[in-house]
DNA sequence: CCACTGTTCAACCAGTTGGTTGACAACTGG
DNA sequence: CCAGTTGTCAACCAACTGGTTGAACAGTGG
């Protein structure tokens, strides 16, 4: 199956599935209870369940005839941490290009060829 | 198409395209450059930069015959300002459970068959 | 100008997804 | 125990995905 960071991000790109985890947030709900606002049959909620409880979204247990849907928030977590990492990354990094492009201002006697990475001095 | 917002999850939910975002927050690619780790045919690289085009996710100019691929960042911020939404509103939800978990060990003269109406709290 | 490099478009294919309906399983509670 | 409520499983379908190959387009540079 693909790794659960994949599975997650998966499971919440559609909007059906986003708005259950956001009701999830308020409160535990059983299945009916979730279905009841779309307008898709409970078997397709059921599906959609399934997705989010692949992906560690949400745990179900049982209550006499109901399985209480709940969220399992930490998951959330894996997906920040990854957006995160890269945001800084890519932060840095255009920091370190504003500087380059500061420094090729000042002095401007820099060769143009100035070992920049790849793209990166491309300032045309 | 679907909203933006599911765009980037599902663009996001490939492990190659992830990779992809990973590299370009270091430095811009060509799509050539961009598929040389990748076992897959120039044009699949060719498409999964069209999936994360779309999702505006990065975007792309043209040097010469090269189209060189930069990271659009603040598309990230879309999905932290979701996940941090919910994961707030989750925790507060907890922090209440636990409220009232610690009133009713508190006065245990409440009934057992306390209804849980919905799952918890009523309390919305 | 024309060959070459870099990239995309088009058609196709197998596998997955999100939905459907119908049957059935699990559990309560009168 | 049996009827009723709640939810899942199975089979099916159309649409989408991620990959392929072959052909075409875009732009440079000899």
């Amino acid at each position: 199956m693909a790794d659960q960071l994949s599975r997650v991000f998966a499971a919440l790109a559609d909007p059906t599935r986003r708005d259950m985890v956001a009701r999830l947030t308020e409160a535990d709900h059983t299945v009916n209870d979730l279905a009841a606002p779309y307008d898709v049959s409970l078997q397709a909620v059921s599906k959609h369940l399934k997705v989010l409880e692949d992906a560690g979204l949400v745990s179900r247990t049982r209550e006499a005839q109901r399985r209480p849907v709940h969220l399992e928030a930490e998951v959330f977590d894996l997906m920040t941490k990854w957006i995160e990492r890269y945001r800084r990354q890519a932060e840095e990094r255009f920091a370190r290009l504003d500087a380059v492009l500061a420094r090729m201002q000042d002095d401007d006697s820099t060769a143009p060829t100035a070992t920049t990475q790849q793209q990166e001095g491309t300032a045309s």
